[in-house]
DNA sequence: TTATCCAAGATTTTT
DNA sequence: TCTTGGATAA
């Protein structure tokens, strides 16, 4: 099996004696090199339960899996770890909680609950905090976290306007802490600052992954890579796979130039490239060669395909965004009647989530199946996000985002009024608002019915979290959905019964989801491990059931990004959507081009390019320029007639060309 | 405490 | 244009 693999791909599996990176371009085989080089390590005396394998998504995790449980046996392959990132860091928390001084049962917040705090912080907190400013905090504390930056060194460091922003991190970091909660960035932080601090901990753990694998590179943020080196030493005992082209989460915080410091760190570091492509046609390549060759490079790299050299690219042009999704539509349908292939072979992507809907309407108009990745979370839904608030308050009651979500959901006549006073007793305290309920001296800020009220429903969630700790769980969870009227609530505020019917599906969807997680691997799951689990999992998860069947694909190009389909359409090539406005005006162009270049890189048959000429945007018809990038591409392997002469130098050119055709013409006359 | 109206803003979103 | 959230009135 291993004599499959092209010269490339079997150097990358079986160098281990240093440090490696992999540069593998879009479709070069890259899944296929990690767990090929899992089993070859195996096979050649590393156990499995000492190898590690780090990726972003779930989905990429799973997909990984499952490709290496059929290259080795169950036996083999046991205490082998492949998961995210943030799963692993999640593991080492767990069982690290005490050297952190947190308890086990941590609670996992999410950017709702990241907001609400954040807005709660600044209400009671210095006069310096503007309400208004509680996204610009919070990205400003998940960029400190993510450059592996303590509070303390933001406010020694931070420059006057960051300030107020470093003030606030430093009070946000207590507040988390006196909840047991973690939010997703201290997930990688939290285990770095564990292992600088505690080098008998970082030793247990380098003990146990001996060798590391880490999947999309160019993804990683500074702490993470912080965190591989820790776990992989001094020996660098690991092998990274990346693709700088294919880095499109740097407003993310991804630091791409991770790929050339790993050089500068790691002096032995072997580079090995993966240039040759098995997904695409040989003009399909060329095309996305010729456009990322504008962006500057570290590693210059050039794939190319054994598959043949394809059909030219075609760009349509229409006059207004409906025209261009009907146009789309139809042909899509014309193409797939004579060439006889299934829907799914196609994907439509876009830049922005918004341009789905007109191609929605439109498949639907010519009665063509699809499907959408992404857009809304499943945690976007409030009657998700109301039970799991549950479910987190049934684990940790001092989770104050949970409790402040659910305490008066269904109504239980406890107002923001008694809220505010209850929280600032709280904050007075240090203690958290469901400890507060039970304090006496809370007497002097409220009055007797709302501190009732309070006691009642926190002694009632103590009461049904010790059932469920002691009972069966599910059966508990069942039990006080009906007992809190979850369903009553969801009726009187629908719009309408369907809609009620809807929502109380998605929360039974929940539940479900939530037993079979339980379930998953050999032992059971506590609830406190079932509910941070699917804390670190979402939609995709989700969509992946809902995927099958012969449909047509619709997603954004971050969303394609690792996949593949025999025909594509990349839609709205136009400046200020692909390029994006913001990213024009930021300057972050690269960035975008990179986005065209993974969307160009998709397809493996055909691409077809569109773009209109008139867009209605916010209710206004503007007038287009079709995308930079489309001039950016080779001329000759394009199929576009309306083409006009877009920039100066190739009005010239083009100008040149026809004075130089007349004069020939008039010569042989 | 809840319903309703109006203004503002409108990328991408692995966990 | 459409959604969301804040302010206001009942």
């Amino acid at each position: 099996m291993v004599s499959q693999l092209n010269p490339q791909q079997l150097a990358a599996v079986t160098t281990l004696d240093c440090p490696l990176l992999v540069l593998a371009g879009a479709g070069s085989g890259k899944t296929r090199v990690i767990t090929e080089k899992i089993a070859y390590l195996v096979k050649h005396g590393t156990p499995a339960k000492h190898i590690a394998a780090l990726t972003f998504t779930n989905k990429a995790a799973r997909e990984m899996k499952s490709r290496v449980g059929k290259l080795l046996s169950d036996k083999d392959l046991r205490g082998l770890t492949v998961s995210t990132f943030h799963s692993l860091g999640l593991e080492i928390l767990r069982e690290e909680h005490a050297a952190l001084g947190l308890k086990k049962n941590i609670s996992i917040f999410d950017e709702h609950d990241r907001l609400a705090l954040t807005k709660e912080l600044i209400k009671h907190g210095s006069e310096s905090w503007d309400i208004d400013e509680a996204e610009s905090y919070i990205w400003r504390i998940g960029r400190w976290k993510n450059l592996f930056v303590t509070p303390e060194r933001a406010i020694l460091e931070g420059q006057g306007d960051a300030q107020p922003a470093a003030q606030l991190y430093a009070e946000y970091v207590r507040h988390m802490k006196s909840y047991n909660a973690v939010d997703f960035d201290d997930l990688i932080l939290l285990p770095v600052l564990l292992f600088h601090e505690h080098a008998e901990v970082l030793d247990k753990w380098r003990n146990r992954i001996r060798y590391l694998l880490v999947d999309e590179y160019q993804d990683t943020n500074l702490t993470q890579y912080e965190l591989v080196k820790l776990l992989t030493g001094k020996l660098g005992r690991f092998t990274v796979v990346g693709d700088d082209d294919q880095s499109i989460y740097a407003w993310r915080g991804a630091q791409p130039e991770n790929l050339a410091q790993l050089q500068r760190d790691f002096p032995r570091l072997k580079v090995i490239k993966l240039e040759q492509n098995y997904r695409s046609t040989g003009r399909i390549l060329k095309v996305a060669n010729k456009l990322i060759a504008n962006n500057p490079h570290v590693f210059e790299k050039r794939l190319w395909s054994a598959l043949g050299y394809g059909d030219p690219l075609r760009v349509l042009t229409h006059k207004e965004e409906v025209a261009e999704a009907r146009q789309v539509a139809s042909d899509l349908l014309h193409h797939k009647f004579r060439h006889g292939t299934r829907f799914q072979d196609y994907a439509i992507l876009y830049r922005s989530n918004h341009q789905s809907r007109l191609f929605e309407r439109a498949l639907r108009e010519h009665a063509i199946p699809y499907f959408i990745s992404g857009g809304m979370s499943f945690f976007g839904y409030a009657e998700i996000k109301d039970i799991m608030a549950y479910l987190r308050l049934l684990v940790n009651p001092d989770d104050d985002a949970a409790f402040l979500r659910v305490v008066n959901v269904p109504r239980r006549e406890i107002g923001p009024t008694t809220l505010e006073k209850l929280g600032a007793y709280a904050n007075r305290r240090h203690i958290s608002l469901f400890s507060a309920c039970f304090e006496l001296g809370l007497q002097q800020s409220l009055g007797e019915t709302a501190i009732q009220r309070l006691r009642h429903f926190a002694e009632w969630i103590t009461d049904v979290a010790d059932r469920a700790q002691r009972g069966d769980t599910f059966a508990v969870i069942d039990d006080f959905i009906v007992k809190i009227g979850y369903e009553n609530w969801l009726r009187e505020n629908s719009n309408s019964e369907d809609a009620a019917r809807r929502k109380m599906g998605q929360v039974r969807e929940l539940i479900d989801w939530l037993k079979r997680i339980a379930k998953e691997d050999e032992k059971e799951k506590s609830l406190t491990e079932v509910v941070s689990r699917i804390m670190l999992l979402d939609v995709l998860e989700r969509n992946q059931e809902e995927n099958a069947g012969d449909r047509v694909n619709l997603m954004t190009l971050h969303a394609a990004k690792g996949l593949e389909f025999p025909y594509v359409y990349l839609v709205g090539m136009e400046e200020n959507l692909l390029p994006h406005q913001t990213s024009i005006e930021e300057n972050t162009i690269e960035e975008e081009r990179r986005l065209a270049y993974v969307g160009i890189t998709r397809a493996q048959k055909h691409l077809t390019l569109s773009y209109c000429t008139h867009r209605k945007r916010h209710g206004e018809i503007m007038d287009c320029e079709p995308s930079r990038f489309l001039n950016e591409l080779p001329e000759e392997e394009l199929e576009w007639p309306e083409r006009r002469a877009l920039d100066p130098e190739q009005k010239k050119e083009r100008a040149m060309d026809s004075f130089a055709a007349v004069r020939s013409l008039l010569n042989r006359s």
